[in-house]
DNA sequence: TTTTATTGATTGACGGATCAATTAAAAACC
DNA sequence: GGTTTTTAATTGATCCGTCAATCAATAAAA
């Protein structure tokens, strides 16, 4: 029974930060769609800060796996730097519930550390991709990887929150990028 | 007395989000840095939503002061450039009270729309100063400032939170992907 | 005397956590 | 195989703390 609803309250806890929008979402909310008793969701998780990090380790979970889902498919240095950009600006990151969890991360990072460890995480991963896609194609892989890394980001909370951009318009930007970053590389 | 007891409770609004590292602030905490009571808070702002409302107006209007500073003594485009970069990731911005709002911005975006409102604000601004500095200087200044800005949040979300980065190296790789866009422009 | 400034005390709501009690399943025993 | 005992699953009710907001009352100023 306990594997079942951990990861039913988990899944229902990223439904109903999509819904609400924010990390403002009540164990009873969410015991309640997940079909239970709010009692029964303490019983399983102990408390409301670790429903959200079991729910924050899932949604970057499911990133990890997008990005090796993706990477899978490419055989040059040139396709796997594309693959880890396509999975950044995959359809599942603007779900409404993977961009309000992405942006608490963000926010929670500053006083929770186990956030802040999540981050950290995330950005090593991402980082630690990139370069070695960038190995064989660029003088300073590093570097390189570093500027790519944090454009992805920030063209991420654009098209993810202000809608500025879209996100394939965010897409050919970095592809952009990062063909001018190459080529004056040369 | 109004303005006096306004401007002191946005100041201690700031000041308690530094130290506490989030908007989980009450008004009470507020009031009483700004030394007087939770009543008196009410009595001039309304309520809570409208004090934070008030301070990150206020970070805002900072953030613009140190843009326009910055830029006063610049007089070539690539100058204004620069001006616009370090003004971005300028000790101010780094102040913990600063990053906490900003972080708290983003968050809130999605379900606050006068957050997002300040959010939009802040973005517009930013590009077309970069698209302004750029115009003598690159073929397509609209696409060149947009990635730029989306590689100043990337940066700085990077070196406020994770610390992988100071802000100084922050800015020298802002510089170095300035240079590369203008280079691989001619 | 009217208006402004100010507060202590209170209210009311909300929400996380706990607990005792109930049911159901499983295991152990004869 | 049936009976007892133990363990797990589950919940309604409740406690306790917090906090935004209100209000009536007081002091001060105009």
């Amino acid at each position: 029974m306990e594997p079942i609803r951990r990861s039913a309250l988990v899944d229902a806890t990223i439904a109903e930060i999509g819904v609400r929008g924010s990390l403002d979402v009540t164990v009873g909310q969410i015991a309640r769609r997940a079909g239970m008793s709010t009692a029964l969701a303490h019983h399983y998780f102990g408390g409301k800060d670790q429903i959200f990090h079991a729910a924050m380790r899932q949604i970057l979970r499911d990133f990890g796996a997008e990005v090796r889902q993706s990477l899978e498919d490419a055989t040059t240095p040139h396709d796997r730097a594309m693959a880890v950009i396509n999975a950044s600006f995959a359809p599942a990151c603007f779900a409404p519930a993977t961009v309000s969890a992405w942006m608490t991360l963000y926010a929670q990072a500053r006083t929770h550390p186990e956030m802040l460890r999540l981050l950290r995480i995330y950005q090593h991963r991402l980082r630690s991709n990139l370069v070695h896609a960038l190995r064989p194609l660029s003088k300073n892989p590093q570097s390189h990887a570093e500027i790519l890394a944090a454009l992805i980001d920030g063209l991420y909370l654009r098209a993810a929150l202000a809608r500025s951009q879209s996100a394939d318009a965010a897409r050919s930007a970095v592809r952009a990028a990062f063909s001018t970053l190459l080529e004056a590389d040369q």
